[in-house]
DNA sequence: CCAGATAACGAACGTTCGTGCTATATAACA
DNA sequence: TGTTATATAGCACGAACGTTCGTTATCTGG
């Protein structure tokens, strides 16, 4: 084979533009409303052509999460993990995350936050493969605690779940307030959040590492 | 009672029992989920004699909601003011607010964050409605932060915006590990933080007011 | 006791969804 | 050049949905 376009690489071609576009469709209109006929449409497709790549919703539902998981790993995970894997990792994992929903590239802000609560009361193959992948995510935050720990950047003290945990928190949080109100200053909320902890927790070595934290709330009375 | 929904007179009673399938349901399966028919074979009652009730469906959603609200100001809110507007209600809001999801009354867990996922990409009344209410709950939580403030409980150096931000932004953290997991010991972790910051902004006088944290991480190897 | 209002019912309509069957065009290989 | 596999299209089906309509049973006021 001498050029990496053959008649199957036609395929796998269209099957990434489809899933491509399904996991901005689902970040907004969910995994349900993720329709075939309407994917179809906006592809310029027919219904039974796109369906033939995937012989199932559920199907399609489960390839539509596992591009999403794809597009997480590469625009947020990878690069925050270049560095000597201290606190400066961690905090550039929650960073890029932030910035990552901040910059609107799904209309539907963070796709795993709105299928989890989608299908959390849904059994089946579906949730269990979303809940594995945040269980991923969540292992990734704890392991950066971690980390940072070993580094000997972060105090011993901490309890990496509880502040994993945490984190996660300030992130769904930051995610809804932005999806509901469009308030972009949530974004700056969570970050003063966590870089409030970090700050607190860092060895003194360490602490220059982070970006300064906000000046307090003014002494005035009020 | 022979039949199950009598004649007359019970049509308001009638109407309520719809609604309290309705929010258990729409919790657990959202408000598109909640369909029609099903709710109406829930009720044993024809799709058309519920339909009569509300004109429409989203008419039918906008009630659910409204419904919801007054359940969380009954079961949570209000519960939770009995004392003096100072520390101890500040922390009884949240404690309750996380003792109610915990308590499994309904399948999904916590109605309004399940619903905001699903509709923040939806324009329309019931979006609109679900975002008041959640505006309601927040600057409830800011002024329960500036009571205790008030009431020379905590420090006048914390920003009850951002106060509010974190404690909601936890709550949502833990209703989804919960949701997601079952993972009950998420609530142990929110209130884990939120006690550690109540503490750590808590006045002299009034850090005895508030349950102790939990024992810190033991000092042992990692 | 009757007239009107109220509550609920059953059947049907039009639409949309997922899915299955069949046909056609295209590219690779003999 | 003809065979074959593959990608896409066309069409139709059955189920479920929200919604409408006409009807029936019950209660209430005069």
């Amino acid at each position: 084979m001498a050029i990496a376009v053959g008649r199957k690489a036609q395929g796998e071609g269209t099957r990434k533009t489809i899933l491509e576009a399904a996991v901005h469709i689902a970040s907004a209109e969910g995994l349900e409303g993720l329709t075939i006929g309407g994917l179809a449409a906006e592809l310029s497709m027919s219904k039974s052509g796109l369906f033939a790549h995937f012989g199932s919703k559920q199907e399609l539902q489960v390839a539509t999460v596992e591009a999403a998981r794809s597009i997480f790993i590469r625009e947020v995970i990878r690069p925050s993990f270049e560095g000597e894997h201290g606190l400066v990792d961690l905090w550039h994992l929650c960073d890029t995350w932030l910035s990552y929903v901040e910059s609107g590239v799904f209309r539907g802000g963070c796709f795993f936050a709105a299928v989890a609560s989608e299908f959390d009361s849904r059994p089946g193959p579906v949730r269990d493969r979303i809940a594995e992948i945040m269980k991923e995510w969540l292992a990734t935050l704890r392991r950066a605690v971690a980390d940072a720990q070993t580094a000997g950047e972060l105090s011993n003290e901490v309890d990496p779940t509880q502040l994993a945990f945490e984190f996660n928190a300030l992130e769904l949080g930051a995610n809804w307030a932005f999806q509901l109100y469009g308030d972009k200053q949530a974004f700056a909320q969570a970050r003063e959040a966590m870089l409030e902890r970090l700050h607190r927790h860092a060895t003194r070595k360490a602490t220059s590492l982070l970006p300064t934290l906000k000046k307090k709330r003014s002494p005035a009375r009020r």
